[in-house]
DNA sequence: TATGAATGAGCCTTCATTCAT
DNA sequence: GATGAATGAAGGCTCATTCAT
């Protein structure tokens, strides 16, 4: 107990500053002071700062998969679950601004790259929106393009207009999320 | 000519080392070692590492619009010209592994939200695209969606189309870039 | 314990390094060398070498003050106590070359500058000396002069007396700094 | 004469920002800049920089000593003749604080305790001033002191309080310079 | 197990000096 | 003679990591 305490209050404090001050503004000797703890005990819990900025990644990636899962239509039409699938995701998005600031610090490092990497080539345990992307190109109602271009298509903007919500660049209401999703359905169905 | 060449040689070096190992794998050192010159000649060119990475990204940027911009149908009808933009772009930047990376690193950093503040909420000198843009809007043709969200609906997804071929995770021809550039179509078309 | 001991192992490196070579030649790496300790070190004690050279400073005043207090005839005649500063600080001056030589580094720098700002318009804690030489303008035995004047004439030869004694350029005995310290007398009594 | 020109303006420059910034705060390049030359020309007429700061250290005490000469009563009586000394001097250095703000820099400093040694124990090229307190000793007007400690007596604070002038510390007019200059001769008059 | 003082390699930047023009 | 771009050694400082307690 005490141990997965002092582990989550270091990955809560790291989460934060690298998502307020980037990579740069993260010293692991900050991050223990804003956990409470002493430096070396971040080294207990992770090899290194490598791999604590990893598992702070996993953990985010898996809330985020958890709050998109949440209600989820799992026999509803194909768009429906979509719409659910991008309308809770900028939800979840916009109203967390720290992972998703620390998810892009992420994605734009070496990090990012060999973690992408994984992720496609990986031993690709097939997740659920996979596989329902999957079976919306083979009951053609998407378009026929490969996988990663869809994910694009229809991710890519959605955070990307998350972020200007939380850089106050635009200001998001009900209506205006599922327009956007919206768009992004226009994008990738026939 | 000599100056010129020099800080090219310069500019060159950041730019291939920080789109190959981020910014924390470029080391003032390393630019001036891999540029062949001594290492405070890099400081006659830009005040400071920050200087130097901005100046470089404004190098990119007006390289991207230049070639945006070339054969650019003036006068054609909308839909050609936005296809026009998303095809040469991806075109460009597909075969520009170093300044795609460059740019991306750039992006998630103070220095880019800096600059999208700038952009945003700038002086805003009306730039083409813009323009364009503005026009598909008040001509019905695209959805009536905040300026800065239909930008992200079309170009989002190519920037990461872009990614992902020059990482190798898929390989795109001229016919899948059209296909996905008309799906960006779709995403922001009424 | 350890902490204070590293602290003035630092201390006492900088101090030497300093009066040696001048704030030039003493370069942090060069002051954790001789301290024996990691040249990160000196920052766990000091937030820069400007409070490092400050902190010095506030030591070796410290220990003036404290050598001229002892035995300071609290309820002697004003000359006795003058000649008590006098001859106390010469003899401790002269002895500690290190101090001095430093002293006077950091009197000419804007370290310097400020300090004696500070001490002149300063909030002005009544310190003993100053005390004195009040009183002795007050009853008259001095000269009715300024009170920074008066600390020039009684202080200032004494102190570059010092600087040629450690140089070598003189050869002070007790007779000789009494003699000295009677001549700055007579500069400042009536 | 150019070449004159360019010495005196390298010169002024150096002066200036030595006196206003430190050693610190004048890099050649500046000073160069300041005297309207290329940075290599200063080696044509200095051989480095330490040979420059000389050069305008003995310019400057020969300004001193001119002006300390100007009008002097050769033939005046002994105090006359150092009441004449010292109020030039106070006059003189009160009112150019770049040179005396220049002597301070110079005095603590590897420069200056060179540059005293050679003076006591050089080849001695009597000088007026020496031969003035000579004469004074053995007209047994002085106090039977070592030359270096009357000197020390008479001339040390007058330069700390032109210094307190200068920095706006004490505010000197002519009969408070004379009352100071008074005082000094009390301290090595018999 | 937890700590945090200590470390030292490495970073950005400055600047005295040189040398091709 | 004059220039100033170029150099690279050196300086102040940071921070991931270790280890004695």
């Amino acid at each position: 107990m005490e141990k997965c305490d002092k582990r989550d209050l270091i990955v809560r404090a790291a989460l934060e500053l690298v998502a307020e001050q980037g990579f740069h503004g993260a010293p692991m000797a900050m991050i223990a002071d804003k956990a409470g703890v002493g430096a070396g005990t971040i080294y207990r819990y992770f090899e290194n700062k490598d791999a604590l900025i990893r598992g702070i990644y996993c953990m985010v990636e898996a809330r985020v998969v958890a709050a998109i899962l949440k209600d989820y239509p799992d026999n509803g039409p194909v768009r429906e679950r979509f719409m659910h699938f991008g309308t809770v995701l900028v939800n979840y998005l916009a109203s967390a601004p720290l992972e998703l600031r620390f998810v892009e610090q992420f994605h734009n490092s070496p990090f990012g790259v060999d973690h992408r990497r994984e992720k496609i080539f990986g031993k690709g345990e097939k997740d659920i929106i996979s596989e329902l992307f999957q079976e919306a190109i083979e009951q053609q109602i998407f378009k026929p393009l490969p996988l990663s271009i869809l994910f694009a298509l229809f991710f890519s903007p959605l955070i990307d207009v998350c972020r200007d919500q939380i850089l106050g660049f635009i200001n998001l209401d009900q209506e205006l999320i599922e327009q956007t999703v919206g768009a992004c359905w226009d994008a990738v169905r026939r």
